[in-house]
RNA sequence: GCUCCCUUCGUCUAUCGGUUAGGACGCCAGGUUUUCAACCUGGAAAGAGGGGUUCGAUUCCCCUAGGGAGUGCCA
């Protein structure tokens, strides 16, 4: 196969969230995985709603993410390309101009549905003659257009799902340029796609029907249509639609809240495919793996609790190196290798250490059971001399066992409890050699 | 309403008519002689329902139910 050209192309009229990052880490997966190119395309057609804010927030994102583009362009740009190609389109007579208004195209549809019939575009405007649209637009009426569809099945093998036929005679023939002159996504995509020579346009099921009627349009242009590969959506954990929790799914809620990319990246890659959800090691391997024939095409549940348990894997195994901007970010002090390496198994996010610092280097309440007084005032009296070290921990509960009876979870716990505040957390020795003597003493002092 | 797609353990899935229906995550139990984590061992756990076709259906067909999507001068 020679080297695939895929594209993600986000409008930014909004961040990014899980259904849109898997989109584009499907389509970077492949290209990479095939030695292709990865092109982000922003689509701003839509000038009143697209702002460069969003442009920035998506390209930083996908950045954060490691999904780089080999080439990214806006489409707001290219508006005369796309005047070229309608141009073309009217010269063949396949966009021509209707003249309904939107409340008139409502009641259409609505009547149609009242009637059973499935809402399709009459084409009342095509057959409007030269004196008609005179005359509407002598009332002040100006077009909109549409692409005449040929009324045919469209027929193509998608990469995920298989053989597609789509009956044109059951769409409507799609608005390609707005009343107001402006363009809607459908046409700019196809000029852009054969100029940029896209090998492969893999976006969500929920653009099957589009792509049914974007064929007819790259045909037209003269275009072969890139092969397809529509992904099955996701939905939330509880089977419905992921729509309404799009905020707390977005890449800034989830950066913020301390979830690492590559925990994304591994469970979006994996989600809905044969393979084992889990933590892989980086992009590369995850685009060696990847294979549209893994993905089934029955929509496949994201569910955030996945992410916190990829995302505490790779916590588990953090260097210090890596881990150390963001322990600075929470308290320089926090910023201490032994402290992490001590404290990581402990954490699902990086920032779960804070957690850990008063224990370390702070203040915090004793948990001294009554039934407990007697041992805690022995453990105090025979911690060994000197500053604790790596040995202090055996040695002193090797006493301790001696003196009084105590093992097991009977010696231990209460020594936990007392010196760090809680019940569970990282090993009590080491944490005793970070607190030091003077800490551990004023712990177990009844 | 109409069109398309989907339906196997809780979850993601394997199975290309004959299997003790397999794996992973999660869960439960035990172990590793402190907790958590990690690791090891074991365990519970599934073919939506109903009709066909067939010697034999999870697998093929139909119906029903449920879910997803489309049906925009959104993308």
């Amino acid at each position: 196969m020679t080297a695939p050209i895929v594209r993600f192309a986000p409008s930014p009229t909004g961040k990014l969230h899980v259904g849109n990052v898997r989109t584009a880490l499907i389509n970077w997966l492949f290209a990479k995985g095939q030695g292709g190119t990865f092109i982000l395309r922003i689509d701003d057609t839509d000038t009143e709603r697209s702002t460069s804010a969003y442009e920035s927030a998506i390209k930083e994102d996908l950045t954060w993410l490691g999904l780089t583009w080999g080439d990214t362009f806006n489409q707001s740009e290219r508006f005369d390309k796309y005047d070229v190609a309608a141009d073309k389109l009217r010269d063949m007579g396949l966009l021509y101009a209707c003249y309904e208004t939107a409340d008139e195209l409502d009641r259409q549809r609505k009547l149609q549905r009242a009637r059973g019939k499935p809402p399709i575009y009459n084409r009342a405007s095509l057959d409007l003659g030269d004196d008609d649209k005179a005359k509407l637009e002598a009332e002040g009426r100006k077009p909109h257009w549409r692409f005449k569809l040929s009324g045919e099945r469209i027929v193509w093998t998608d990469l995920v799902r298989g053989e597609q036929t789509i009956d044109t005679s059951s769409l409507s023939d799609p608005v390609l340029i707005r009343a107001d002159g402006s363009y809607l996504y459908t046409l700019p995509s196809c000029v852009d796609d054969i100029e940029a020579a896209i090998t492969h346009v893999v976006r969500g099921e929920d653009h099957v029907t589009n792509s049914g009627a974007q064929i007819e349009i790259f045909k037209a242009l003269g275009g072969a249509a890139p092969a397809m590969a529509h992904t099955p959506l996701l939905v939330g954990a509880d089977g419905s639609g992921l729509s309404k929790r799009l905020g707390s799914l977005g890449m800034e809620t989830l950066r913020d809240g301390g979830i690492e990319p590559l925990a994304i990246c591994s469970l979006l890659a994996k989600l809905g495919t044969s393979d084992n959800i889990e933590l892989r090691p980086s992009l590369d391997i995850l685009s060696d793996e990847f294979d549209f024939g893994k993905i089934g095409r029955s929509p496949a549940r994201f569910d955030e609790s996945d992410l916190n348990s990829i995302n505490a894997a790779i916590t588990h195994e953090m260097s210090f190196e890596e881990a150390r901007p963001r322990l600075e970010a929470i308290d320089p002090k926090a910023a201490n290798e032994a402290f992490w390496l001590l404290v990581r198994e402990n954490c699902q996010r990086i920032e779960d250490a804070e957690r850990f610092m008063p224990v370390a280097f702070g203040e915090i309440e004793p948990i001294i059971d009554d039934e407990d007084r007697d041992f805690i005032a022995t453990a105090a009296r025979l911690l060994p001399k000197g500053e604790p070290n790596g040995e202090t921990w055996g040695l002193w509960t090797a006493a301790l066992k001696a003196e009084t009876g105590r093992k097991g979870k009977g010696l231990f716990m209460p020594l936990r409890k007392a010196l760090t505040g809680m019940e569970r957390g990282p090993s009590v020795g080491d944490m005793l050699v970070l607190m030091g003597r003077d800490t551990a003493l004023s712990r177990l002092s009844v």
